[in-house]
DNA sequence: CAGCCCCCTGTACTTCGGTACAGTTACCCT
DNA sequence: AGGGTAACTGTACCGAAGTACAGGGGGCTG
């Protein structure tokens, strides 16, 4: 893979400071400019402006630039315009203001012909995608407490309410380092890292990913 | 990113010639084997025996050698296959039979954080999501929402994905000092006392307490 | 009986979350 | 010009969370 001609589109034209820091040698253009640089752009990084749809954008580039791959960056990300982005077949999506050394990771990803989609999304992704997809039957909701023992169910109910160890100590009438056992037993079996991820999943926003 | 430390994991043990050729310091290992080789992999290839799971075997795995990075590799491969693979976490997918350039950029890619996932999968990812995402939205109770500013909200909703500050700073491309300031703002607007109690509330599962 | 699972407890340690104190920069508004 | 707010960063501290190591007792089953 040759080093990559990096061009940022943006509405006012300008070049930030830290894409400048990036890649230094990148141009920058405003979204009704033809391309003034000479050779043409490998990538292009297209920052999101505010209330307009990004298939709406990348079409408009795809128009004046013909298909070049390009990476959005959102001032205010969310996984719901990623996802539009992606739809649009854009290659990457990261926050306008991420460091340089970031940005450098995403155009490598990118350059190597990877996509580069956030975690958050993934998993969003996932889910959506394997309800769909998947020919096995969808597990039942609270299939959380099947793998649990009753104990292990009470402290898994308690952390969704949000309850501290000391807490729950408390309320089942035993000390705090039995209830890090029932804890550490419910994160093993959930497969997940720590109680934050138990609460999301009894609470039925998160599916379980038993390791 | 430093070099990579690679190691396949097949039913044989074997290692093919062309991961050889790929990486000529990569280490190979049977399912059922503990990790041999010091200083351990930082990053596991698994070819996929025939009929089996992919999520049993990626769990089979990551019990025995923890939560690294996994490039599935598969012999015949399809999107449903790929799918399973992203469902279970894998980091990667391709052909068991790739040429060594090829298994290199997936590598690279992969070791830079991004995922290596086909233009066709990518395709009918996206199809599936934005059915399903259409029909139930995530948030849409936004009461949370109006005291905090813009950054704030970032930050409350990646807490409910269930993000440590550290994964938010990388996201959002700023220190976790300055993530801790945003979450204590959140933490004091939401008049709650930890980041649990906030993903509750974003998730729609709590009412705000207003200090 | 031996082996397994569940429940319980203690000490010690590391990591993470949250707060206190102390600043900088930038923009907006009066 | 001054005040307010949002965003950002640093050092430092404390307590909570989670893990590792090391046990106790009870019940069930092959």
């Amino acid at each position: 893979m040759k080093q990559a001609r990096h061009c940022f589109i943006s509405e006012s034209g300008e070049l930030l400071a830290r894409w400048q820091e990036a890649f230094p040698k990148a141009s920058s253009i405003r979204f009704d400019q033809g391309m003034p640089v000479q050779p043409a752009p490998t990538l292009l990084w297209v920052r999101l402006p505010q209330g307009r749809p990004v298939a709406n954008v990348l079409a408009d580039i795809r128009r004046i630039h013909g298909n070049l791959p390009c990476i959005i960056l959102s001032d205010l990300p969310d996984d719901d315009q990623a996802l539009a982005s992606f739809s649009a077949a854009a290659r990457g999506y990261c926050n306008t203001h991420a460091v340089p050394a970031f940005l450098r990771q995403v155009a490598e990803v990118v350059g190597q012909g990877g996509l580069w989609i956030g975690e958050s999304l993934m998993s969003r992704l996932v889910d959506a995608t394997s309800r769909i997809e998947a020919k096995e039957p969808i597990e039942s909701s609270d299939s959380w407490a099947a793998a649990l023992t009753p104990r292990e169910q009470e402290v898994a109910r308690a952390i969704a309410e949000g309850a501290s160890n000391k807490e729950i100590a408390r309320g089942m009438g035993i000390t705090e380092r039995t209830v890090k056992l029932h804890v550490g037993s419910v994160l093993e079996k959930l497969g997940v890292r720590d109680r934050l991820q138990v609460a999301l999943i009894v609470s039925g926003h998160r599916q379980s990913q038993p390791a």
